[in-house]
DNA sequence: CTTGATCCTCTAGTGGCTAGAGGATGCAGA
DNA sequence: TCTGCATCCTCTAGCCACTAGAGGATCAAG
């Protein structure tokens, strides 16, 4: 194991440390990600090693685009190394399951925009190939039924 | 030109035809994408031909993942048939970049996660990989330096 | 001693809806 | 006619993950 350093912090070098804004470490201290820590006689917040750890932790997985109801439970499971991870294997599946569908429906979007935008001779909006495929929705190629949800 | 058709519908008719919920489209409405419709003695909206037209812009526009506002300055476009196309292309090619960089972010976390979850042997969360890769970014393959943003 | 950076708390806003309260109206069957 | 349910109305509040700004205290350098 490294040697655990036992230096403190201000927010503010805890932000410059971690890249994440100083707004936002106050934020999740609000919201339980980050247990209020110490505070100076002048009421600044001292964050230790423990905390570093922690926000760094959060800023990957954030990163990685896990919201903040997985980080949570990634953050219950990483401070008890004895558990068994199948738990951290299935949050990380089903976020890649959820990324590996944007990814489609993107692509689908793409060609669409694409083929829109490429048809386009520029002339007035009459005739605007980008116009007239979404007014008319028969002459898209493919069929975005129903779910609009989050891209 | 096409016969236009003078048939009204109530909201959730004009719901159901287009896909959008009834309270989205008060939601437009409040916000200014739909124009106030006019309403019957008991105050219920009544949608004409081209409510139920502009309606279907918008749902087909947000489909391709426009924001609102690309969609106001869209919808003004197609209002005015004279006006040359350059601005509504610009739009959907800003649009496309947009949703092409999505594309390739997905991607580099699609392929972070896949080996996150592969490389995982089912232990304890000691040894858990998707924990490791979490807690020291360095073990992580791409370089998630700055943004975000969204996904 | 002054200047400017950093810190504090608090509230409100972002986008694009969604949910729910609390009530009025409309329409079909018995 | 009554009953009951679907649909409609307005209004407010909530979702996610922050971000922005007001209004003030404190700190560190020159």
């Amino acid at each position: 194991m490294a040697s655990t350093s036992l230096s403190t912090r201000s927010i503010g070098r805890l932000a410059a440390l971690t890249g994440v804004k100083v707004p936002t470490i106050r934020f999740y201290e609000q919201i339980g990600i980050m247990p209020a820590p110490e505070r100076t006689a002048s009421d600044r917040r001292v964050y230790d090693d423990a905390a570093l750890r922690r926000l760094s932790f959060v800023r990957h997985a954030r990163d990685l685009g896990f919201d903040l109801d997985s980080i949570r439970s990634l953050l219950d499971l990483a401070d008890e190394p004895e558990r068994p991870c199948g738990e951290a294997n299935a949050i990380a599946d089903r976020h890649l399951a959820v990324v590996t569908g944007k990814i489609a429906r993107l692509k689908a979007l793409q060609a669409e925009l694409s083929r829109m935008t490429a048809e386009c001779a520029g002339g007035r909006v009459s005739a605007c190939k980008v116009i007239e495929v979404l007014h008319d929705h028969d002459r898209c190629g493919a069929d975005h039924g129903g779910t609009r949800s989050d891209f």
